[in-house]
DNA sequence: TTAAATATATTGGTCACCCAATATAATGCA
DNA sequence: TGCATTATATTGGGTGACCAATATATTTAA
């Protein structure tokens, strides 16, 4: 009934249901906690949810949000650190408080 | 920064990342309280999420469900009162573990 | 200095979700 | 009976997330 993946053996991934459609909400959230690059934001994808997401999807997921003007980018050598910007911080806010009310539920019950 | 939606006016839906993909595991998330028939499905999602899927959403996700053997259906009158198969609690059951654990941190910064 | 490894990036294809528009069936009421 | 309402359902068009494959730039190691 579930599958594993490679990257996080020990995260089992349902097959009932995917969760996508969270991809830009987790990486506006990660990067509340500190800047980081490309592929770090990718490892800690996978330690969340079990999954890591290819270079196919991470990236226009980032371009996305830097068009958006949500977070900002810097090169660092082959690394490119990317940031929250003001109106990134206020939107993550936003999108937190709206996804605590909405699933807030689902977590009563399972803790 | 955020919108209202007609039927929520509560409800402040964030514009910096929509959070689509979790339309499955909310359905049979609700179904775990009672069976319902569709408009009553579309109706609690709204109270949750504070956007109503429209009929064009909310009936191909049913059938997508009942087809993967998730969910049954009967025919009362004009309504199709929508159960979980034993496939579908196994399937909620896994589902909501890999969500608390994927997202709780996330809750666990807001509550 | 050359090869391997790491990071970034794009392309093309699939899928779940989203809506508006349209259609049909069943119910309820005047 | 006939009309409005409610519920179910499909179609067509669009978007974000997803992957595999491919390509380029930078750094590291042999």
């Amino acid at each position: 009934m579930s599958k594993k993946n490679a990257c996080c053996p020990e995260i089992d991934i349902p097959t009932c249901c995917d969760m996508r459609g969270m991809l830009s909400f987790l990486i506006l959230w990660l990067l509340t906690k500190r800047s980081m690059y490309g592929q770090e934001i990718a490892e800690e994808l996978a330690k969340m949810r079990g999954t890591k997401p290819t270079p196919g999807t991470i990236y226009p997921a980032l371009k996305e949000l830097r068009i958006k003007g949500l977070i900002k980018a810097k090169k660092e050598g082959k690394n490119v650190i990317y940031s929250l910007t003001d109106s990134g911080k206020n939107g993550i806010d936003e999108a937190c408080k709206y996804f605590c009310s909405s699933f807030g539920e689902i977590f009563q019950e399972y803790k």
